[in-house]
DNA sequence: CCATTAAGTCAATGAAGCTGTCTTAACTGC
DNA sequence: GCAGTTAAGACAGCTTCATTGACTTAATGG
C-alpha cells in the first residue's frame, strides 16, 4: 500500500533535466541542478563509486593479509618518494600511531624503506623498495582499469568536469595539499625556483 | 608553465593537457588523458574528495554518539523510505550483522521506523521517522553546502561529466541499482511497467 | 507439508581508527 | 652551549565498524 507508487528510488527523475545538457550555468537556468535531489544524487554516486574503486584491489590485498589502510600508505609513498612520516600524517590525516602500525609492518615485509633525512636527520624519508612498487603497481592497475574505461567511455570534457568537482568538494587546506608546490619537502620549496 | 617543472608532487603536470580540452577521445588526441599520471590523480582525486565530503558531517555525529555507518544507512532509509532490510544490505554491501547493531540504535533512538510488510509480512519496512528525517536533513546540509558550491563553480557541464565519470566508475551491478526501476521491491517490479 | 526466505541473534574476531602519555634524538634560537 | 621545540616512535587502552559461522523464528509458496 504505502508503496504502491513508490515516488521514490535512488535515482529518481532528474527534475529541470540537468542530467541532459543544463547550459552552464547561466541565470535562465536559474540554478536548476543544484536543486536536492542532485545533490541526493551526488551523494550517491560518492559512495557508491568509492566504494566500488577501492573495493577493487581488495582481493589482492586480502590475500596478502593487508588492508587498505596499507594501501593508502603505499599509494602515497609510491606517488611521493622521500616524503617525511609527519608529512604522510598531513596527507592521510590521521594520527601517528594509526600510521605507525600500517608503516611499520609495510617496512617489515619489505615494501617501504625508511632513510635518514640529509638536512634533518631526525626525519625518516619514506620510499617503495622495489617489491613496494611492484605490489602497489598490481594494486594501482585494478583501480587503473575502472578508471581509463570510465573516462573511455565519458570523454575528455567529462573528465575535465569530473576534475573540477572532485576539487570543488574538496576543504581548501586539502586542494592546496594538490598544488604541486606544496608538495614538495619544505627544503625544496625555498630551493627550486 | 606555472608549475615550474616538477619531478613528483600528487598533481603534477598534465600531458597533454587535458585539463584544458581534450576535444573529445578523437583518434588524433590519442589516449594523452588516459596516461598513467592521470589515473594515479585520479585515485588522489577519490580519496581526498571522499574524505572531506564524509568527514564534513562527522561533528554532528559525534555530537549524538553516532558514527558513519548510522548516517549511511539513515541516508538509504531516508533516500527510499519502505526498503526492506535485505535491499538495505544490497545497497550497503555490508553483512547482517554489521548492519543489525547500526539498524537496532537508529530504531532504539527513534530515528528509525520498522514495519511489517503488507504483502511479505516477514518483511521489516524501513523508513524515517520525523526526528530522523530532522536528523538526516541536518547531516545532508553540511554535505549540502559543499557539493552545491562545487556544482555552481564548476558548472553545468562539468556536472554532467562528473556524474558520467562517477557511474563508468562503478560496479555494472551498482549501476543497475542506481536506476529507478531496479530500485523497486520485486513485486512492483513485475507490475510497474 | 516442507523447503526456502526474511529477519534477528549469539559469540568471537579483525581492521583501523582514536586518546593520552612518554622517550629519544636532532634541530633552532637566543 | 643550553633551552625549548620538533620528528619519530612506543606503550596502554579504547571505539567503531566490519567480518565469519551457527542458529532461531516466522512467513511464504510450490
Amino acid at each position: 500500500m504505502e508503496q504502491k507508487t513508490l515516488p521514490h528510488g535512488l535515482a529518481a527523475s532528474r527534475p529541470g533535466g540537468p542530467g541532459g545538457s543544463p547550459g552552464e550555468h547561466g541565470a535562465g537556468t536559474g540554478l536548476l541542478f543544484l536543486r536536492e535531489e542532485q545533490m541526493r544524487l551526488a551523494q550517491d554516486l560518492f559512495f557508491f563509486a568509492y566504494r566500488d574503486l577501492t573495493a577493487s584491489a581488495d582481493a589482492i590485498l586480502s590475500e596478502l593479509g593487508l588492508g587498505r589502510a596499507h594501501h593508502r600508505a603505499l599509494h602515497f609513498v609510491g606517488r611521493r618518494p622521500g616524503i617525511a612520516v609527519s608529512e604522510l600524517l598531513a596527507l592521510l590525516r590521521i594520527t601517528k600511531q594509526s600510521l605507525a602500525r600500517v608503516l611499520g609492518e609495510l617496512v617489515e615485509r619489505g615494501y617501504v624503506l625508511q632513510a635518514r633525512g640529509p638536512r634533518d636527520r631526525r626525519q625518516r624519508l619514506l620510499s617503495l623498495t622495489e617489491s613496494g612498487r611492484i605490489l602497489e603497481r598490481r594494486l594501482f592497475e585494478r583501480q587503473r582499469e575502472r578508471m581509463v574505461s570510465a573516462y573511455r567511455d565519458a570523454g575528455g570534457t567529462a573528465v575535465d568536469g569530473f576534475r573540477r568537482v572532485m576539487r570543488g568538494v574538496m576543504d581548501d587546506e586539502t586542494r592546496r595539499l594538490l598544488e604541486p608546490q606544496e608538495m614538495l619537502p619544505p627544503v625544496l620549496r625555498r630551493t627550486a625556483g
